[in-house]
DNA sequence: TCGTAGATCGACT
DNA sequence: GTCGATCTACGAT
């Protein structure tokens, strides 16, 4: 069980500390479990790109409470993505959780994503991710420091520091207006299940 | 193997 | 009414 004091710190610092981690889920159907490999930090107010950037709602209203818990929100009207809360209360920072390895319930994992044609597809991006380990709505706010919790987060096996990697996220520039952009995200470098990069480039709709 | 269009709905303006 | 922290199918190479 990862400490929540662990937690309790911007999601910048945190980060790359969770690369490694494993976030087990059990449900009536068994458990899953991903060893996270890529991950990215929201800075909340700070980062224009973050849903909290435009202040607090019913919605995200999880990112501004205490660390440790999980942050489920419903995209593209057919997606799940999760994040871990960081941070102290009242702070709205948050690690978005982009892809990881099935360590556990690889059957259970398949069955959920069907179109996935290896093992290493089932958790790569974060909308697999989240359907990889049955994550839904009902999960938003689920506590993952509590001993028992059905949703929670372990500490992995050592990670080699030489191997995490970070990037920036083009267009954003860091607090303070310098126009540097700062490195939110982070990976494991070396893994099949990091999704490949790709520029956010927004689609307009006809 | 790579690139692009379409799907689909809740939150926010 | 508009847009989104995305995924998948499918056509082209």
């Amino acid at each position: 069980m990862v400490e929540r004091s662990f937690l309790a710190r911007p999601g910048l610092a945190v980060a790359p500390e969770l690369l490694g981690s494993v976030l087990r889920h059990t449900t009536s159907e068994g458990t899953v479990a991903v060893r996270l490999t890529e991950v990215e930090a929201y800075q909340g107010a700070e980062d224009p790109g973050s849903h909290a950037f435009r202040g607090r709602t019913p919605r995200n209203e999880v990112m501004f409470g205490p660390a440790g818990h999980l942050y489920v929100y419903f995209t593209y009207g057919m997606h799940f993505c999760a994040n871990v809360v960081c941070d102290v209360d009242g702070t709205a920072t948050a690690v978005l959780l982009r892809a990881g390895e099935v360590v556990e319930g690889a059957s259970l994992a398949a069955v959920r994503r069907p179109s996935a044609r290896a093992p290493r597809e089932y958790a790569r991006g974060p909308a697999r991710l989240t359907s990889a380990l049955g994550l839904g709505r009902a999960e938003n706010g689920a506590d993952l420091c509590s001993p028992g919790s059905a949703t929670a987060l372990e500490p992995g096996p050592p990670v080699d520091a030489g191997r995490v990697r970070t990037g920036p996220r083009v267009g954003v520039s860091g607090p303070g207006g310098d126009g540097v952009a700062f490195p939110w995200r982070f990976w494991l470098d070396g893994e099949p299940t990091v999704s490949p990069y790709r520029p956010h480039v927004p689609k307009r709709r006809k």
